[in-house]
DNA sequence: TCTGCCACAAAGATGCGACCTTTGAAACCC
DNA sequence: GGGTTTCAAAGGTCGCATCTTTGTGGCAGA
């Protein structure tokens, strides 16, 4: 990330402007203005128009431009348009879909990694979710974070579905966006901590119906507190 | 498709070189090589190099080259990703971590359609099992296919959840993938149809758990039916 | 001989400007 | 008025020049 190249920063910003509705579906754009309006040249405006047409967020069209598509066309499971929509308006909207989405998957995640974790797997589990408690009761927030998102990952990989792995960045986002938009409570609940130990201790002992039924009493919490804000 | 710009057809090549395992993780490409096996200019060979590092195909590191990444980096739910693999050896177990995927993601998306689904939605989801249950007797699978595929796009859609409505084209890829392999019966079973049915009108009655029952019914099928093939 | 610093070169990153190709749309003809 | 032709706008491709980063090998000192 360190030496981040040219064409980044414009991505970055046309693909702010683009997912926060600054630019509608159908607003057209051409190469020329963001090569004026950056100051870069043609081969970075074409490099970032390409990525952001990767993305779904434009397609580009000979004689006419480039044309800004649908949020439908959008290709949602990309960090980067998840980072970009918790940014901007909509990103309770956004961290709801989010959430509706691992409440199916994880635990599903969760029974899967009861099966397949190796007894590495299970030690690391067991040890974060001990962490958890501890930076939970001493309402250590940032660390307590930090320690959930490495639990959800390490649960998602000892599963041994690439596609349930690849959601780690997904639930990584909506965590810390729960935490940036002031959805967790300053001290966790006792009952979070205590289904996140039921999930490690059920992935220990190869239960998946227990696991999956543990995580279920995780994710429902979190579709809770979402509701809440209605 | 029909006026395919020249860079995506060298993105079509390597692609499928990395995800089929031609090239494998750690390989190093340059600039230079690209541009004179497919006989196309720098600004093509960047363009493409730069596509497929969105993929997390692989990266570019100065003074080194393009180097190929491990699978556990790459973007899998991107449709080219899919599409590429189901193409290429290991194709079985890709379709096996997909099928996971949809088991764990299409109940929870029939319970969220039972309650969001618009009347016209219900309408058509009703007619498509309808349309199934006869291509399927009659033994046209080609046409029965496409029925399926706007089942689920149908319900997931319906679901009012962009990150199920955009696993459309996940879903699609399986079904069209178990049929080109063989894992269809030569007739659809009868308990799928009646599934299908069952799905549709527990959404038309506004039934969540039922809507999800039945899909569970559907996916479990699946599923076993890959397991087969160990 | 081993260690560390330095210069060189390889390969990507960026920039430019010319020319090609497609295509929307206006001008024109029947 | 409708179909056809012409034109120009905007992306697509190209090749080359220059800059920047960084692996590597060589040289010098301990």
């Amino acid at each position: 990330m360190a030496v981040e190249v040219l064409h980044s920063g414009v991505l970055e910003a046309i693909g702010a402007e683009i997912t926060g509705g600054v630019l509608p579906a159908g607003a057209v754009l051409t190469l020329e203005q963001i090569q004026q309006r950056f100051g870069v040249s043609r081969t970075v405006a074409r490099e970032t128009m390409r990525s952001l047409e990767q993305l779904g967020l434009l397609t580009s069209r000979r004689r006419v431009g480039l044309v800004v598509r649908p949020s439908s066309d959008w290709m949602v499971f990309d960090p980067r348009v998840i980072r970009w929509r918790l940014a901007g308006p909509g990103r309770l909207g956004q961290l709801r879909s989010l959430t509706e989405l691992r409440a199916a998957v994880e635990p599903v995640a969760a029974a899967a990694a009861a099966r397949h974790a190796s007894p590495d797997e299970v030690d690391a589990l067991l040890a974060v979710s001990a962490r958890m408690r501890e930076l939970g009761e001493a309402g250590r927030l940032e660390e307590f974070l930090a320690a959930d998102v490495e639990f959800h990952a390490l649960l998602l990989r000892a599963g041994r579905n690439e596609m349930f792995a690849a959601l780690t960045g997904v639930v990584a986002e909506v965590l810390a966006g729960r935490t940036r938009h002031g959805l967790m409570p300053s001290r966790p609940r006792a009952e979070a901590l205590d289904a996140h130990d039921a999930v490690a201790a059920a992935v220990r002992s190869r239960d998946p119906e227990a696991a999956e039924r543990a995580m279920t009493v995780i994710t429902t919490e979190i579709r809770a507190a979402l509701g809440d804000l209605h």
